[in-house]
DNA sequence: GTGGTCTAGACCACG
DNA sequence: GTGGTCTAGACCACT
């Protein structure tokens, strides 16, 4: 699994941490079951401190992407069992990001099917690599 | 023009009046040329600070979105006058918030066309509404 | 408001923090809208660090009961809206607890009348006090 | 006895081991004087750490739903047995608890009388289940 | 050795 | 001044 942070950005670190797993786990690079990496050694290999490694575990927990077992990991979850609640507040706020993008773009004065066109191509992208 | 703020959102103030203001010039309500509400005006109308108003301008000027004139006030820009380094700056960003979207929904297992269908979905709700 | 935190407890300072402001707002000490007071306030009047604090309104928040408005502070949130997954998850929490008490009583040998009636004059003291 | 036991909850093992020997009790599975399973055979049987089983005996002995008798093994306490420190230690961290959830209830904005129902429904799926 | 919790002190975006 | 984020270092419960 490889995670890559950028110090200089300004997202927050944890949050990036969290989007490279995320994309992990889309990607096959990680498969439900597996587990992830201790927050000590991920914060070590990535030079960052053990508590924003902690926080952005939290997060994935709270979203139903990954399981804590107290006592040995963090471990991937199965997609299947992620509670209907997550998902659908996941999705609301998806339409709700893309409804954001799509009026950017017709703002821009682009067209509706080259918006539509941008989105197949970025899925094309994301549901592509690495598996 | 309707602006309505939360003020209970996590989201700051002034991304708030960013996006609506996108929204009017995607809907129409704000056409290219069409002068802005005052700083001073529609920051009591909305009750909240100056500086938050101006702000928000600002990151709207950085975007193409306005142009500022002056003394004189901002003006909403015409789509046709936004620099290319703007404009392909913000196709980047869009893209990436896009594969971001799509990874996430592949990480929680939906297919493909889905995302890119919701997407569609979306688009229509952007480019119907108020116009 | 009136809080009292027992740093001998096993129970994390964080969540008596958390049931303690629940407590105030079943009662009414806190209603909704109410500003709650700053996390750095807060601390310090009980002695312990502005980190915990955080925690506790983290947690409160991800559970519907406040509102953070990042600018200006924690506000008690309006029953009415708080999102019916929060309700139901939280409804759900409270039919397991409940359950596991009833099994308790149980195996203690208390008969079933006797665990309704415990519940309901708990029930007295919590919908009776201080309102 | 089945036991069953939730590796991904956050729940402690031993406490999950806990609560499924009491609800055992509870349901007449485990009769006063039934020897409980050995520590070896039922960390074995669960596939846990024999330290966990033998966490959750201790637990149970201090509670006064099993006793130890040394070399043999633990047996099933009779209810009539129970100290009465105990038991009261028991019914006051009872009572906390349902004061506890009524709270969490009333600051939901759920009614007096709701919450009753919906303690009194726990009761009964407790002491209908399995006898 | 693992995550959970707490303390301490710092900087930043927001308003 | 507010909460959000990050760093640092410590102790504890669980396995």
């Amino acid at each position: 699994m490889i995670i890559r942070i950028d110090q200089k950005s300004n997202e927050p670190l944890y949050l990036q941490l969290r989007s490279q797993i995320i994309a992990s786990i889309a990607q096959g690079t990680l498969e439900p079951g597996d587990a992830l990496p201790s927050v000590r050694s991920l914060a070590s290999d990535l030079g960052i401190n053990l508590h924003t490694v902690n926080k952005a575990y939290a997060v994935l927990r709270d979203e139903g992407y990954v399981v804590m077992r107290g006592r040995s990991g963090a471990y991937v979850a199965d997609p299947a069992d992620h509670g209907p609640a997550q998902t659908e507040a996941g999705l609301a706020r998806m339409d709700e990001a893309l409804f954001a993008l799509a009026l950017e773009y017709r703002a821009h004065g682009g067209p509706q099917e080259e918006f539509v066109a941008r989105a197949a191509a970025q899925a094309e992208r994301a549901y592509k690599e690495e598996r």
